[in-house]
DNA sequence: CTGAAAGCGCTTACAG
DNA sequence: CTGAAAGCGCTTACAG
């Protein structure tokens, strides 16, 4: 039934006695109508109920103005609050997110394909790595990718990420002033590049100090491999003063974890850090210092670098790096109790 | 550069050496080509790099296999991790979710002219109410929409709901069992279905038993609303022994606020439970009893009835409520101060 | 099983 | 400013 009623341009047309030519200037921003032939337009289109088909258009115009958009781990807020922005800026840019939820990272490699029959005009990646298979027939379909927080070898790709590197150092630089010699760190999933670079980061700053006695743990990015990761940090003989977690939500998992089973106060018995600054919204009763990557700016970045693509597709992959801003708080104090390191280095 | 190379089913047709039928066909799943034929055209089109355009295949089919997806307040877990499975049931049955974020209300009105613009099958709604003007046109336009969470009074469009009533009778006889008689609860945002069916439900059991005494504050649904009404709450004279909060992130807020700024503990001094059951996996560290909603079986009910309506047009318009479930933890206890209330009745 | 032809609903040079 | 005509890239009865 519904289907029957769909009106056309030429059903206008007819009704106000114009071409479809003066229909279709008239719902075209910029064309040339005369005054009077508009209004008989727009009065037949709502009389008749009349929208231009947008697939129709598409077509003619080869214009999609589709950018899919691939996501996962959407129950972690910084990806959360990732999209929200992401989905946000492009609508404004005049784009429409084709959302795309993958939640094992191998499955990207089936989604693109049916991303690039959608004849989407870019495509954006976030918390998932393309395949240099993949990024490739992008590449010769001549649809740019940017992915967020992830990079790729070749170029094939643009990409926006956080100064991994930058935001572990400034970390390590704060506790080391605070006095803190023995630091923990718990890593994130191991082979991904933000975990990794995180650390390098923290690991060069500290190395760099005299004295200071480190230890490790792996926690996957999660509350449950954060708990893990505390537990096994803090039962050795001798305890870490502080501990630098690769995300936030380790780092709430840790702080639990350590007052609840361990009785430790925070700060005072053991300083805690974190990375994304998520728990500025999510936990703000944990006071925790974090290490703020600006997701508004990355995401600001990737689209910017996107429409540039869009507007001119010769223009090659670029890499972008952010800076991110350590924000202080609560969780990470001066050292308090002096452990005898020197007896032990 | 690479639009010149885009090649089409015509340019696979002449080098297979076959009909732009035979090419179509054998891309159709179920449609009847000989083995010899389908293999000479994939061959044909592995060699091109030809894949088929999705968006002509939309305007003549007449399917576009788009779902329009509006969404807000994706900083809240809750609605996160809808959305999470929300995309992840709609790709699995063969839709791609077109997103719309819409962070004031009112957009959304701006936002589904759009959508219909673009012909999306059907549209689900989730965080936002659609206004009845808007419902009605997508009703003219035969396009099916289903609202999660919300409804609207006219029957215009589809609605799955939880049962928030119930939910909150559930929590209003679990404190009353623990025999607290002084209760308080914090609303979320005054004119949500959500916050007012929640209350209700709480109130009609809380009123039903003797020697209640009742507070209550509004919190937005917020972290910092739920600050300041717990700040109201524990302020007056005679505290509340037991609080509902509307939401997990008001309950989280208000348990963070009992203790640092009241010095109290939970759950001896006070007892506390929210909505949503978010804090399972994003605050496990509070252990906060709530109501679990369900939200796999909401978006599998909306999914559904979403399928169904395409499926046949002339199906009505129905709304379905999700039976919630309390989950006890922690964060509520039974009553240990006994305040003497008869000297207040 | 296969191909020629019509058509989805629109836009856009082109000539007037 | 306006309309007739071509065409975007595909699918699908239809006749063979």
């Amino acid at each position: 039934m519904s289907d029957a009623r769909r009106v056309r341009s030429i059903d206008v047309a007819r009704l106000a006695g114009v071409s479809r030519s003066a229909v279709s200037r008239t719902f075209t921003a910029g064309a040339s109508v005369a005054a009077q032939t508009r209004e008989r337009v727009e009065a037949a289109a709502a009389q008749l109920g009349y929208r231009p088909n947008a697939i129709a258009r598409m077509l003619i115009t080869r214009r999609s103005g589709i950018v899919g958009v691939v996501v996962s781990e959407l129950q972690n807020p910084f990806y959360a609050r990732m999209l929200d922005t992401l989905g946000y800026q492009l609508q404004s840019a005049g784009l429409m997110p084709l959302l795309f939820n993958c939640r094992d990272a191998h499955s990207i490699d089936d989604l693109l394909p049916k991303l690039l029959a959608c004849q989407v005009e870019g495509v954006i990646i976030t918390a998932a790595t393309l395949s240099s298979r993949m990024a490739a027939e992008c590449l010769r379909a001549g649809t740019p990718v940017v992915m967020i927080n992830r990079y790729v070898r070749d170029g094939a790709a643009s990409s926006v990420v956080c100064a991994n590197q930058q935001g572990g150092a400034l970390v390590a630089r704060h506790l080391l002033d605070l006095g803190h010699r023995h630091l923990g760190f718990v890593a994130g999933i191991e082979d991904t590049s933000s975990s990794a670079d995180r650390e390098s980061g923290f690991m060069q700053q500290v190395l760099r100090a005299p004295n200071t006695i480190l230890c490790r743990a792996v926690g996957g990015y999660t509350y449950q491999g954060g708990i893990e990761a505390g537990r096994d940090l803090l039962s050795g003989s001798t305890r870490p003063q502080a501990i630098f977690c690769a995300n936030d939500v380790m780092a709430i998992a840790l702080m639990d974890i350590a007052t609840e089973a361990f009785g430790l106060r925070i700060p005072q018995d053991l300083s805690v850090a974190g990375f994304d600054d998520t728990a500025r919204t999510m936990w703000p009763g944990y006071g925790l210092t974090s290490v703020d990557q600006n997701i508004d700016s990355m995401v600001e970045q990737a689209v910017a670098i996107l429409l540039g693509r869009i507007a001119n597709p010769n223009l090659a992959a670029e890499r972008r790096l952010v800076t991110p801003e350590l924000r202080v708080r609560g969780s990470t104090a001066p050292v308090r109790s002096v452990i005898p390191t020197a007896a032990r280095s």
